[in-house]
RNA sequence: GCGGAGAUAGCUCAGCCUGGUAGGGCGCAGGAUUGCUAAUCCUGUGUUGGUAACAACUCGGGGGUUCGAAUCCCCCUCUCCGCGCCA
C-alpha cells in the first residue's frame, strides 16, 4: 500500500509510475482516489465541527445537572445534532472504506532501474553464469527420467488429490529433503534465522502481504475457517511483525523459512504441464529481510548473491533477469528472477525470484520500526528471495544431470545429504 | 470442548463496582538548573484532519442503553491459568 500523503502531496510521482506501466485502469482508480480524498477531508472537517458542538452540550448538560438546574432544551438540541452526525459520518466512512480498498489496488512505486515492457519477453538480462551443457542423446523430460526411475507416481496422485499434485518416491524424496536441508545450511551459516511458520493464515494479515487477486487465483481457503493455506513462507514471515513497532537495533532481521507451499495455479499451463514444475504443492526455502529504508538496495543484492551461490554450487547454468514493468506485479519496487537452463525445453527458466518490496508490505501491515521507547517511527523495508524451491530445483537437476542411460547423476555438494548417494538409478 | 481471569499509548500498570475532559510509572524527546561517566525539575509523548489556532478519534472488535460509556448490557475475537482430549 503506498502512503495517501505521496498520492496527496505528490501525485505526479505515482501518475508517472503509472505511465510506466501503461496502466490506465489504474490511473483511473489513481484519479478517483484523489477526488475522493479531496471530498473526504472536506467532510470530516464539517462533520468534525458538529461533534465539537456535541461533545460541548454534553458537558453543559452534565454541569447544569450537578448544579440541579433543567437541562432539557440542551438535551432536545443534543438529539437534533445526533441525527445529523449519525448520517453524515455514516458517509464520511463509507467514502473512506472505498479510498482504502482502491489504495490497496495501487501498486508500489517502481526503482528507476526497472526496465519498460508489456511481459515477461521485456525482461532484461544483466547476468549470465555457467556452462550449457551439451548431450549426445535424445533428452528426456523429468517427469519422465523420474516415472521410469520409479521415483515420482503422477497418476496415483492425480486420482488421489487430482492434478498438480504428487507422490515423491525413494530417492527422489531423498533428494527433496537433501535440497531443503542444503538451503538451509547454507543461510543459517550465512547468519539467517530458521524459521517454520505457521502453513496457515487469516485473511487480515494475508491481505497485508499480497496482492488482493491472489485470493481468487491462487490461495486455498479452509472452508469454514478463516484460514488460508499458505502460498509461501514469505507471508507469514512478512506478517510475522504485523501492528509491531520493531526496535531499531535489532534490524537487520534475517529470516529463512521452510514450508510446502500451495498454490492454486488457476490458469497457467504451458508446456511440461505433466511434472514438477507447476505444481499445487511444492516445498521451499525462502529468505526474508525486515531492515531499515536506506539499506534495502543493498539486501536485495545480498539476496540475489545468496540464491546465486547456491544454484553455482549445484552446478547448475543460469541468467539472472531485472523484471520489466509488465512482469513485476504490484508489490515489489524492483525484481531480479533467477533462470536456470532448462536443456529440454532449450531454455532458461524461472526458478527464483528476488523481491525488494520496499514499504509497500510493511505500511499494509502496520510495521513500524524506531529506537526503543523512542518517538520518531519509520516503516522499515521488507526483501523476500526464493533459497530454493525443491520442486523446480529437481526438474532442473533430473535433466541437465541426466545420463544416456537414464540415470540421473547427484551433484556433488548435495551427496553428504543423501548418505553419499552418487547416482539416482 | 468446559471453567476462571484478562486485552488501556513503545513497555508496564491504575481507572470499571458508583457513567461526566484518558491517568501514573518506565522508556524516549526537548528544555531549565547545577557543572564532570551524572542528579534534579519542567514540558511533551497514539491516530486523523487543519498552514495554524485547534478539533475529532482512540481503552481488543462490533452492536445496544444514555444528553454523555474505558466504565452498564449483548455478541464476537484473541491471550493467560486450570480441567478435559491429544501426536
Amino acid at each position: 500500500m503506498l502512503d495517501i500523503k505521496l498520492i496527496r502531496e505528490s501525485p505526479d510521482i505515482v501518475r508517472d509510475d503509472l505511465r510506466k506501466r501503461k496502466d490506465e485502469e489504474k490511473l483511473q482508480i489513481l484519479e478517483d482516489i484523489i477526488s475522493d480524498d479531496a471530498n473526504w477531508r472536506r467532510r470530516v472537517i464539517e462533520v468534525d465541527e458538529l461533534k465539537a458542538q456535541r461533545n460541548k452540550i454534553a458537558q453543559e448538560v452534565g454541569q447544569l445537572k450537578k448544579a440541579g438546574e433543567d437541562a432539557s432544551s440542551h438535551i432536545a438540541q443534543m438529539q437534533e445534532l445526533k441525527a445529523k452526525i449519525e448520517s453524515q459520518d455514516a458517509e464520511t466512512l463509507a467514502l473512506k472504506e472505498q479510498i482504502s480498498k482502491k489504495i490497496m489496488l495501487i501498486p508500489n512505486i517502481l526503482h528507476e532501474s526497472v526496465p519498460v515492457g508489456e511481459d515477461d519477453q521485456k525482461n532484461v538480462e544483466i547476468k549470465t553464469w555457467g556452462e550449457i551443457p551439451e548431450f549426445d542423446f535424445e533428452l528426456k523430460s523429468h517427469a519422465d527420467i523420474a516415472e521410469n526411475l520409479g521415483l515420482a507416481d503422477f497418476d496415483r496422485a492425480t486420482r488421489v488429490a487430482g492434478a498438480g499434485f504428487n507422490y515423491l518416491k525413494g530417492d527422489l524424496a531423498l533428494l527433496d529433503m537433501a535440497l531443503v536441508n542444503f538451503a538451509v545450511n547454507f543461510m543459517v551459516n550465512k547468519g539467517y534465522t530458521l524459521i517454520e511458520p505457521p502453513y496457515m493464515m487469516r485473511r487480515e494479515p494475508y491481505e497485508g502481504v499480497t496482492d488482493l487477486g491472489d485470493f481468487q487465483d491462487v490461495m486455498y481457503k479452509i472452508e469454514n475457517e478463516d484460514l488460508y493455506l499458505i502460498a509461501t513462507s514469505e507471508h507469514p514471515m512478512a506478517a510475522m511483525f504485523m501492528n509491531e513497532i520493531i526496535d531499531e537495533d535489532s534490524l537487520p532481521i534475517k529470516f529463512v523459512g521452510f514450508s510446502p507451499c500451495f498454490r492454486k495455479e488457476i490458469g497457467g499451463h504451458g508446456v511440461d504441464t505433466k511434472g514438477l514444475f507447476r505444481m499445487h504443492q511444492f516445498n521451499k526455502v525462502e529468505q526474508f529481510i525486515f531492515c531499515k529504508p536506506e539499506d534495502s538496495w543493498k539486501y536485495h543484492e545480498e539476496l540475489l548473491h545468496n540464491t546465486e551461490e547456491m544454484f553455482q554450487a549445484l552446478g547448475l547454468a543460469y541468467r539472472v533477469v531485472n523484471v520489466c514493468t509488465g512482469d513485476i506485479g504490484n508489490i515489489a519496487a524492483k525484481k531480479y528472477d533467477i533462470e536456470v537452463w532448462f536443456p529440454r525445453q532449450n531454455k532458461y527458466g524461472e526458478v527464483t525470484s528476488c523481491s525488494n518490496c520496499t514499504d509497500y508490505q510493511a505500511r499494509r501491515l502496520g510495521i513500524r520500526c524506531g529506537k526503543h521507547g523512542g518517538k520518531e517511527k519509520q516503516i522499515p523495508h521488507t526483501l523476500n528471495n526464493t533459497a530454493i524451491a525443491t520442486s523446480r530445483a529437481m526438474v532442473a537437476i533430473l535433466e541437465n544431470y541426466q545420463n544416456a542411460d537414464g540415470t540421473v547423476t547427484v551433484p556433488e555438494v548435495l551427496r553428504p545429504l543423501m548418505g553419499g548417494k552418487e547416482l539416482l538409478e
